[in-house]
DNA sequence: CTTACCATATAACCACCTCTTATATCCATT
DNA sequence: AATGGATATAAGAGGTGGTTATATGGTAAG
């Protein structure tokens, strides 16, 4: 096998041009520099490729042939670069994102809606669960960047939070009455409370907050999604804890009503993540933007 | 387009084991030497190819498509090198020779015969003509070599004697009474007289050579191939002049005998010419090879 | 939890190789 | 015969690709 791959490609331009001078100038080289490659080129594979004439060179039956296959080598490569290049401009590929199914309905659609319509070639692939569950899924390669509830405390992760988040209480028509005054969070946590579900990070981080106020609940309801928790709280089944942001609708409709709280929860951060170790592909990196642009 | 080519190959192989030390060893290179060129790859084409990772590398989505054409790419230039190896071998290329006619039937065909068994798979190209018109397709690159009589004088060519042959008289039966004994030259050129036509190599040795001798002739026949004056001979139409190794079954067999001369007629070589300024085919190499060594 | 090993990254250095300049040579054409 | 255009050859310089040495990081085993 031939070690310099490279004078395969002066060979390719000295083929096309029958002339070792023209191909010097097609190259930006010098005469001699052609010259010497093709000498070498000869010289290793044991072979004469042009016949030297006065007026140039011609191809040897020998060469004619190696310029075939060398020729479809080198398109084969140039092919290979532009589909690359389509990588760079978003006109193929894939974005593969993790995401909370809470977050991914109220936050990420129209984000994702947005990205769909400005790069409608792009493959998308979403992946729902827990926030351990995609931090999982983002460190086993599954997925390039997750979007979830900070705080992700991660040596191995670049965090950035791209939007504000509160937690709250909301309660419909049954309550109103009883909750028309501002309560504390002992009061809270004696009323009939509807929570998600223990692993959720959202639950954990207010229950974490309340037994920091030395509260204890224990909620009467555990369920598996945001939208149940609202629908139940409409239903007045009880007081459920829920993100305002997403349910401003019933919130400004007057259906659901936040209860007054003596003492505010601190706010969270719907963040991205992704691996410190593994560059972005262009797809995410360009999501990504758009997401802390926010 | 990347400058350099032999970076692909690097690639390649890095791809197939997914491992930079272990491309290093079947590259016999160092660790070093390939993440250099792998990074300077991945610069040239702003594009991450590998995930780093602890135990290893692998590709990227990029990557791996860039290496399925690199691959191919790299697959067809090895199999233009097979082909130009089996150029060298003498299972693929053709043969092109330019011999006089007389040439071919009597001293090439046997050795043509043998090298068509040695090589099945060569094309043979066999050109017929005059000593000038074969040297003309010479030059003008139509065969690679000419097998003619020499002598042929022209310093564009290489010239190698491989066989020495014989002019000669020969008659039938009806003049053996006239020619029992040995005549001159003078009384030859009194007799009828069949020759090859004016223009053919063999006529025109033979004449000078007469004519040096300050004997003119002036043929009863002129015709177009030795065959022809050789059966002139046997049915008694004249005294032929024949080259002796062409027509050794009549002689040998009494059909025809040799005019006895007071004089010899200088031997001539049969030759093989080329061109100085264009190296030989590996097939006209061996052919020729085949030629000379008798 | 710490250590050891195996992977890649980085830095510095050196030698070789490739390209350049300069010149020769050959052939064809005027 | 001379000129122009093509390739060949020679020699020198600079850059590049490779080496060694070392750092860094992560996993697995003790």
């Amino acid at each position: 096998m031939v070690s310099k791959l490279d004078l395969y490609r002066i060979f390719c331009i000295v083929g096309k041009n029958e002339s070792f001078s023209g191909a010097a100038k097609e190259l930006f080289m010098t005469q001699p520099a052609i010259s010497q490659s093709i000498m070498q080129l000869e010289k290793e594979l044991e072979t004469r490729l042009f016949n030297r004439t006065p007026k140039g060179v011609t191809l040897t039956n020998e060469g004619s042939l190696l310029l075939e296959y060398v020729n479809s080598a080198i398109n084969l490569i140039e092919i290979g670069e532009e589909k690359i290049a389509e990588f760079k401009n978003l006109t193929i590929g894939e974005l593969r994102i993790g995401v909370g199914d809470t977050i991914s309905k109220y936050f990420l659609l129209p984000q994702l809606e947005a990205f769909r319509n400005r790069y409608p070639s792009l493959k998308l692939k979403i992946e729902n669960g827990t926030t351990d569950a995609l931090i999982s899924l983002l460190k086993s390669g599954e997925v390039d960047i997750v979007v979830c509830n900070l705080p992700v405390v991660d040596d191995a992760l670049n965090v950035r939070p791209c939007m504000d988040i509160h937690d709250t209480f909301v309660y419909g028509d049954k309550y109103r009455k009883l909750l028309a005054r501002p309560i504390g969070f002992h009061e809270l946590a004696k009323l009939p409370l509807i929570f998600l579900e223990p692993s959720s990070n959202s639950r954990k981080y207010v229950e974490d907050f309340l037994l920091s106020k030395g509260v204890k609940i224990s909620p009467e309801f555990e369920l598996g999604s945001h939208d149940l928790v609202v629908e139940f709280a409409r239903i007045n089944m009880g007081i459920a804890c829920v993100t305002r942001e997403f349910t401003e609708d019933y919130l400004e409709s007057g259906v659901l009503q936040e209860v007054q709280l003596k003492g505010e929860i601190p706010r969270r951060s719907i963040g991205v993540c992704s691996l410190k170790s593994v560059p972005l592909s262009p797809a995410s990196t360009r999501f990504l933007e758009l997401l802390v642009r926010e």
